[in-house]
DNA sequence: GTCTATAATTTGATAGAC
DNA sequence: GTCTATCAAATTATAGAC
């Protein structure tokens, strides 16, 4: 893995443990054994490497995820998928979505990282409401708000989850979403 | 107001904006009027500071809630005032929820401003059992089950909101809570 | 790409006078 | 309760050598 990619991953520990202003290029710098001012080569500034943090963390969720229509196709249920994708964030990292910590605290990030952060809801958003409609034949409108739904419930299960320091939270908050009905 | 009081309001705008670290002691000083050193007079330390502040949003927050039992005789319906709460502490401070920020970035406080967090959720949790128990007779488990999921839908909310910057999106996540099924 | 060196600022905290 | 003075450490960032 490329310094830059190390880099990276340290910092993504740090945020989802305490937020954007719990990580300083010496702490990085010195996880992967180089100076602080050799970070500043790879990512000019703080919100520099900020907004690439949340911008890779995005891609690759997405990525993750794939198309809801293949899913459907390969006998899945997209929104059976999308839930273990966050669960395992939870259980696997036993950390907090960057993106929805980097969320609740926006006003006080760069607006470049702001920036990229909206941009994960907005995919985020996206994929649900492409997944309502295609699953359960839902009008555009009612997969939206579904979709929104689904999220903010997922997202605020993760954070209570953290806050309470029981998995088993998630897992109750989200019981919900996968009841037949 | 007290100084203290003053204090705590000062801090309060500022975790709720950025979290626990987008705040100093010299910046809530300047802001009353008052030395760095003095506010070491009120909170010997930030640990300090911040557990307090945790632990008064906790109070403020359930003593304006009132008691389920008695919303219930007064013909109001709990999950109605409960919504009504988080959404006006999203549209009225546009600020997201603190204990629900503090929550998200548990793993990176101190341990007495994670104590105090902490039992925020379980106090709401406490509450919204109750709430689901007297209003639709549910049984203890289902009605914490319930409660769970309620309180992470409205913490999830507040946070995508904020994120998007956009309080429809408060009002469109929480819609199905006051379904009548 | 990484280093040394350094600058300018901020931070949490303490000692002691008033 | 608040102040002045001060501290040690940390932080973001830059200049320039290798």
């Amino acid at each position: 893995m490329s310094k830059k990619q190390q880099l990276l991953k340290a910092a993504e520990a740090k945020v989802r443990t305490g937020g954007y202003n719990n990580f300083s290029f010496r702490e990085l710098a010195d996880e992967i054994g180089i100076k602080s001012s050799s970070v500043h080569y790879h990512f000019p500034t703080k919100a520099d490497l900020g907004a690439e943090l949340a911008r890779q963390y995005t891609d690759n969720f997405l990525t993750n995820l794939g198309d809801p229509k293949i899913l459907i196709a390969d006998g899945k249920k997209p929104i059976e998928v999308y839930l273990q994708q966050f669960q395992c964030a939870l259980t696997q990292d036993k950390k907090m979505c960057l993106c929805g910590l980097l969320g609740a605290e926006t006003d006080g990030l760069p607006e470049k990282v702001k920036a990229q952060t909206q941009r994960f809801f907005e995919q985020n958003i996206e994929w649900l409401t492409q997944a309502y409609q295609q699953a359960d034949g839902a009008s555009e409108q009612a997969a939206n708000a579904q979709a929104i739904a689904t999220l903010s419930l997922l997202e605020g299960a993760m954070l209570v989850s953290k806050a309470m320091n029981d998995t088993a939270i998630f897992v109750t908050a989200s019981a919900g979403l996968l009841a037949t009905r």
